[in-house]
DNA sequence: ATTAGGG
DNA sequence: CCCTAAT
């Protein structure tokens, strides 16, 4: 009707001004998120003192002790970020800042990453060998092997989405790198880690085949050789640095030819995924750090390269209905960071609730059935995920299952241990009215436009065509 | 880039 | 949800 040919003509125009009609918060946060940005970025100085403890990292104490310092470091910087936030929550901000702690929950799963590649070590005998290389191949590949390089280089893989951003944790785990590679001239167990994470990502960048072997021996030499110069100095460290050089070196002695060809084959990105999982949650067992416990009800999952290849967000997810009136309106939002190659959806599922349900199913008589961009656009414009096409999906749901209703409820309702069914009737109702307006897809009845609602037979959807 | 369909 | 084919 009206609306249909609205938003048909006008499209993104259109689309714009609605949003700005329903969300007024959103043409806000344009403007705050540069705010944001500062305050993100003033912690980053407070880094520059979090550098400080890390960079004590010359002075070849342990790295455990380093880690703990890490995790530390993080937990400070977030709560700066979080403090920072509060400032600017006066003018609109809450949605903001739920955005932006949800970006920095993201970030939460990056450092995390981190962890798990260190674990990562100690647990994937696949991944072990390629372990020492990235770092030399960094300093091959980027030329002179200063710090700032490589500091480049692993930023930008440790956030593929923002790394021009000037991000706290970013900044975090930028300087934790670039100090930790530094110490790691002279201690070269360290190495292991940064290598470590550095071949994580690198990993997932390129390929990674090809002259692996080469780079990560002689990276390995390197390393014995630094490990030798430590020995004298300092027993400790070297204990441990031996633990790990021989670990590698077994590796390359036993494996040359076997591990070449085990390289081959190219991890899933399942298997990736599912390891990295697993390293994580060990990690979560022995590290105390897990910031991501501010947000109970996040799972913890971090695969950050799964999911839809566009820039779905994970919200502190698990809404209610009546926090998601609240989160609605916030939760999503574009993604103003992370724009590249940020793919959240951290799990491969999120409740759908009823609210959302409603919404989408008045959306649907309102634009019609198929047209789930602009329902996306209009209605879950605010919600990040719900891509259109999970709104297809959820409303073919709807249809089978608001059918299935009507054929067995008598049924179900006698064998309540399948009380798997919150939907309210008026709800099916709706959907059931729909229904028979669109039979869903492979109507036929092409002229046939829904402009008025003839819930003719609400029980038994009627087919217009055939 | 969107949508339909199937898994 | 995920993936693919067709538009």
């Amino acid at each position: 009707m009206e609306t249909d040919r609205k938003s048909h003509s006008m499209k993104k125009l259109d689309d714009v001004k609605c949003q700005r009609v329903d969300q007024p918060v959103v043409p806000g946060l344009d403007d705050e998120v540069t705010e944001v940005e500062h305050l993100l970025a003033e912690p980053k100085i407070e880094h520059v003192s979090v550098d400080g403890i890390l960079c004590f990292g010359n002075e070849n104490i342990e790295k455990h002790l380093k880690m703990e310092d890490f995790s530390c470091a993080f937990d400070y910087g977030w709560k700066i970020s979080a403090g920072g936030l509060d400032s600017i929550r006066g003018r609109g901000g809450d949605d903001l800042k739920l955005e932006v702690l949800d970006g920095l929950l993201d970030e939460v799963d990056e450092v995390d990453d981190i962890d798990a590649a260190h674990d990562l070590s100690g647990a994937c005998e696949d991944f072990l060998l390629d372990i020492e290389f990235p770092e030399k191949l960094s300093e091959l590949d980027c030329g002179p092997r200063e710090g700032s390089t490589l500091c480049n280089s692993s930023s930008e893989s440790h956030s593929p989405g923002f790394s021009g951003r000037s991000n706290s944790v970013g900044g975090i785990s930028e300087s934790s790198t670039a100090t930790v590679r530094e110490s790691n001239s002279e201690n070269g167990g360290l190495g292991k880690r940064v290598g470590c994470d550095l071949h994580h990502n690198f990993r997932r960048k390129h390929g990674c085949q090809g002259p692996v072997m080469d780079v990560g021996r002689s990276s390995i030499e390197h390393m014995q050789d630094l490990d030798k110069s430590d020995d004298d100095e300092k027993p400790l460290v070297s204990l441990i640095l031996s633990n790990q050089k021989v670990k590698s070196s077994v590796k390359v002695t036993k494996g040359d030819t076997l591990l070449r060809q085990k390289r081959l084959r190219k991890p899933t990105r399942r298997y990736i995924e599912e390891f990295s999982r697993n390293s994580n949650m060990e990690e979560s067992k022995s590290h105390k750090i897990q910031p991501q416990e501010e947000f109970p009800q996040v799972p913890s999952e971090s695969q950050p390269w799964r999911g839809r290849p566009k820039k779905i967000v994970l919200k502190s997810e698990l809404e209610s209905d009546y926090e998601l009136s609240a989160s609605e309106s916030e939760d999503g939002r574009k993604r103003t960071k992370r724009s590249k190659t940020a793919c959240d959806r951290r799990k491969h599922q999120k409740m759908w609730t009823l609210a959302e349900v409603i919404k989408l199913v008045d959306g649907i008589a309102k634009y019609g059935v198929g047209r789930w961009t602009d329902i996306k656009k209009l209605l879950f414009a605010s919600s990040a995920y719900r891509t259109p096409v999970d709104l297809r999906d959820k409303w073919r749901n709807l249809l089978r299952s608001s059918s299935a209703q009507e054929n067995n409820r008598r049924e179900v309702e006698t064998h309540p241990k399948h009380a798997v069914r919150p939907l309210p009737k008026p709800v099916v109702r709706r959907i059931c009215e729909l229904a028979a307006i669109h039979p869903y897809p492979k109507v036929s009845s092409v002229n046939y436009v829904p402009s008025s609602e003839q819930p003719t037979t609400k029980g038994t959807p009627v087919y217009y065509s055939a």
